[in-house]
RNA sequence: GGGUCGUUAGCUCAGUCGGUAGAGCAUCGGAUUUUUAAUCCGGUGGCCGCAGGUUCGAAUCCUGCACGACCCA
């Protein structure tokens, strides 16, 4: 919708096109970029080089026959100066342009008294015409509901968020450097999948028309990368968009992003090595100096982290053991705690009990170790306790963020695993996956294997509250139109 | 799903006790040949989220709805 402060735009758009301006140009040849400019500043002043540059109009400072206009490119702002005695009859154009403009400038570069890198324009040329007013110059965008549904606002207005999403860019790819590097093989795998499962969760279901089937997005990876393992690959990994049919919160977004690695021949505390070296490895890479700030608290990131016990620290704040209790006895501990159990299986009753008492208490990296097998139908039993499987979970800030297991690979059990979590009706399975039990019965080597929330990850390593603060487009509900 | 808070000009925000809807920035006109959030002078710009209700009178009080943020489940 077209709001008054257009109509002055679209006045100047019209009269540049009646002056043979192109206002939306093919291309232009930048010579320099404003951080090349800085950069190499002396030789360019001194041999007065010309050059090319280009980027968007933030502010305009006019002079009657001079102007100052600061312009941005992606990383960088540079002032140029415009003067009617070199522009001549040219200079008069620049009325026609607009804060938000994107132009290209030719010149030389030189320092005003205040000591500001400026080009001395020689030639200009509009490259985009902008329609629509910028957000305001010194406060910039705060409403997070335009910064979430126009995130280009949000991107141009402030600068720092640019940032947040340029260092998402690089943990991900330094996490491809770190699994490369170790013989990792990047695969992938379905989104779109007739038998969901991997994860307890609800999924987002689709039909397909030619094959006329329901049909599922993907809430994990883990029973195809588990199928590669079967079939001889021994390390490897994806980065995943998972999709979950929940809630949106601070910490949920339906879609995210996880990474999944296997490693064939390992078990789960080889596994805890790996994620350990694999966030010493990031943290490195983004310059944190082996200490993390987020909601305020500074934790320290030496390795080893913090080990703890599941069963073990749920007794210290229960005084039970959660593999002794009888249900009912786990239903008095809810009620005293103020859990709601009533439709949950006696599985997640634990669980829920685990991360409102434990779980949201823990700030700096711990791994909590060796859950109870009926929460975890995926792992391994425990080689000293069979009533627990070989799993950890990484948990920080109160957040899980990865989930691991020495992986389960007795068809036979796996079988039994899946058939009783459909008995107790938990979330996430409704039917045994044969198609998976049968890779298993091939064979599958012995094997460790991990998920990270890359989204959660990014936020403690960002220090960004809100999942929504690295997730460029996260989900919001359909804009109402109030308007007629 | 429940609770709290928010929604006023393009942006950032005021708005007293219910009595003519404001500021800064942006925008428009004028002045200005080294400015830096340029400055100075003068203008334009509003379905006060939407729909009802109370009232002589509602941005303001009440109800419902929409969207968002945070907390809880």
């Amino acid at each position: 919708m077209y709001h008054s402060g257009m109509e002055e735009r679209l006045k100047k758009l019209r009269k540049l096109k009646e002056l043979g301006v192109n206002p939306y140009p093919y291309k232009f040849e930048r010579s320099h970029n404003f951080q090349q400019i800085k950069d190499k500043f002396g030789a360019l002043s001194e041999f007065a080089e010309k050059v090319a540059t280009c980027g968007r109009i933030l502010t305009v400072r006019g002079h009657g026959k001079t102007l100052f206009a600061t312009l941005s490119d992606e990383r960088d702002r540079i002032q140029i100066y415009l003067r009617k005695d070199e522009l001549g009859n040219q200079f008069d154009l620049f009325q026609y342009f607009d804060v938000g403009d994107f132009i290209g400038v030719k010149g030389t570069v030189f320092k005003t008294k205040t000591g500001e890198i400026t080009v001395l324009v020689s030639e200009y040329e509009l490259l985009s015409k902008s329609l629509r007013p910028l957000p305001e110059k010194w406060h910039g965008l705060r409403d997070v509901e335009i910064r979430y549904r126009q995130r280009y606002l949000d991107l141009i207005a402030n600068t720092e968020v640019r940032d947040i999403f340029r260092k998402r860019t690089q943990i991900i790819n330094s996490i491809r450097t770190f699994l490369d590097s170790r013989g990792f093989l990047e695969v992938e795998t379905p989104v779109l999948q007739t038998i969901y499962g991997g994860a307890a969760a609800n999924p987002f279901k689709t039909y397909y028309s030619a094959l006329e089937q329901d049909t599922y997005l993907r809430i994990a990876d883990e029973l195809y990368l588990k199928r590669l393992i079967v079939g001889g690959f021994e390390k490897v990994y994806e980065v995943c968009r998972d999709f979950r049919n929940e809630g949106i919160s601070r910490l949920h977004n339906p879609e995210f992003t996880m990474l999944e690695f296997y490693e064939s021949y390992a078990d789960y505390t080889d596994i805890m090595k790996r994620v350990e070296q694999l966030i010493e490895f990031l943290v490195d890479q983004i310059g944190l100096q082996k200490k993390m700030i987020f909601l305020d608290k500074e934790v320290g990131l030496e390795i080893p982290f913090r080990r703890i016990r599941y069963t073990e620290s749920l007794k210290e704040k229960l005084g039970l053991d959660v593999l002794d209790a009888k249900e009912p006895q786990i239903d008095k501990e809810c009620e005293r705690h103020g859990i709601d159990y009533k439709k949950l299986s006696i599985g997640s009753k634990i669980d829920k009990l685990f991360s409102e008492l434990v779980q949201k208490e823990i700030i700096e990296p711990t791994f909590v170790l060796d859950y109870p097998k009926i929460i975890s139908p995926l792992a391994k039993t425990h080689r000293d306790d069979e009533r627990l499987v070989e799993r950890f979970e990484l948990i920080m800030f109160g957040m899980e963020i990865a989930n691991a297991f020495s992986e389960l690979n007795d068809p036979a059990e796996q079988r039994r695993r899946f058939e009783s979590q459909i008995a107790h009706k938990e979330e996430g399975i409704r039917q045994v996956d044969e198609d998976f039990i049968t890779a298993l019965e091939h064979g599958m080597p012995p094997a460790g294997g991990v998920g990270i929330g890359l989204d959660r990850l990014c936020m403690v390593l960002l220090n960004q509250p809100s999942i929504r603060d690295v997730i460029l487009f996260p989900q919001l509900r359909k804009e109402t139109t109030d308007n007629p």
